[in-house]
DNA sequence: ACCTGAACACCGTTCAAGT
DNA sequence: ACCTGAACACCGTTCAAGT
């Protein structure tokens, strides 16, 4: 067949296959993203870094729902900015859930959202925060950003064990449990984050 | 061959050493572990459920390191009880980091900690928690938890980036920053939802 | 019950050959 | 530059045969 006039595939095309692929089976392998592409498996090294390569274009991909915009405002706005920021940062995860195990194994590297982490951690400075405090402030926020995400990939320990007979405290706080109990830990979380970052700041 | 007198393999040995590799070399797979249980990949699966059924028996193994005693307390003592399991279970998956992204994609089934979250529950509920807040105070506290153990394996967004001559700021806060912003970090954000917790309680 | 050899389907990756 | 066929090493899993 030799090289034709243009190119059959590139990388964006790989990526998107590639998350359709997680979307609806959990996974994806080169065979079955060239096999939809129409392409032999061999070609889609020649435009991206192997599969650890593809994971990296399907995590910037995801990030790229991320909305930044909410950090561009005054400083003294830093905290209605910062948890519509985590919102965002979450609903973006939130979106593909059943991608989030193969994503959270490194850090996104996409230089847009470095971009927001220097505008985030710019607000936080303006805004007074120690700068000694402004990383593990981020960081904090980070954590439960992801940790929640998680929570919705994996609904977490055993909400609903086989037999709730052993755990009748359990199984009656779960019949009190919030419909959406996962964002409502969220919410409370992010509060409780936040209203301490203020008391940071006004020490 | 034929069957031996005594087996030569268990179910546990079969855990410790997947669990070696992986704190080892970042993931274990079917021949390695025979390999070095000096057997055939094909004797694992007289054993054991398949790799998700290995990948389980490691969850359980490195969740067996936390300690649940925390919570066998006074109900006034919610708040330290509370504290210390959840440095516990963060401090369980901080002993085998590279075994965190493994871990994540599936909630822990060992009966043991389905036991210390009947414990948990009823500790909180003692203590006064509406049953309708006992489920989401829990799962808060598990986002942040799981969120943070993540970062201990993956540093999280992009701490020292390549260049930063397009991130001052972040640079600026990178030099000020706590030794172990990880562990800063989840001090942080416990403290806060603790806090949060207290409140909701007095409400 | 438990180990083995052989087999199968699948995967990631490389590379020379072709245009 | 980019697609292909062929090849390689590796993996998960099954199963009949052996004790």
């Amino acid at each position: 067949m030799g090289r034709p006039r243009t190119p059959l595939i590139d990388r964006d095309r790989i990526a998107a296959v590639a998350l359709d692929l997680v979307d609806e089976q959990g996974d994806f392998s080169a065979p079955r993203i060239a096999g939809r592409l129409g392409v032999r498996t061999a070609s889609l090294y020649h435009h991206v870094d192997g599969r650890d390569g593809i994971v990296e274009l399907v995590r910037d991909r995801v990030a790229s729902a991320i909305d930044g915009t909410a950090l561009a405002c005054e400083a003294s706005e830093w905290e209605p900015a910062m948890a519509r920021w985590a919102r965002s940062y979450r609903a973006a995860f939130a979106a593909h859930p059943r991608a989030i195990p193969l994503l959270m194994a490194s850090p996104i590297r996409a230089p847009e959202v470095l971009a927001q982490y220097e505008r985030a951690v710019g607000l936080l400075l303006d805004a007074g925060f120690a700068p000694g405090d402004v990383l593990t402030v981020l960081t904090a926020l980070e954590d439960l950003v992801l940790g929640s995400a998680l929570e919705l990939a994996a609904p977490p320990t055993m909400w609903a064990p086989s037999d709730s007979s052993d755990t009748p405290r359990l199984a009656e706080a779960l019949a009190a449990a919030p419909a959406s109990l996962a964002d409502a830990a969220f919410e409370l979380a992010l509060g409780a984050c936040l209203g301490r970052f203020r008391e940071l700041l006004e020490r």
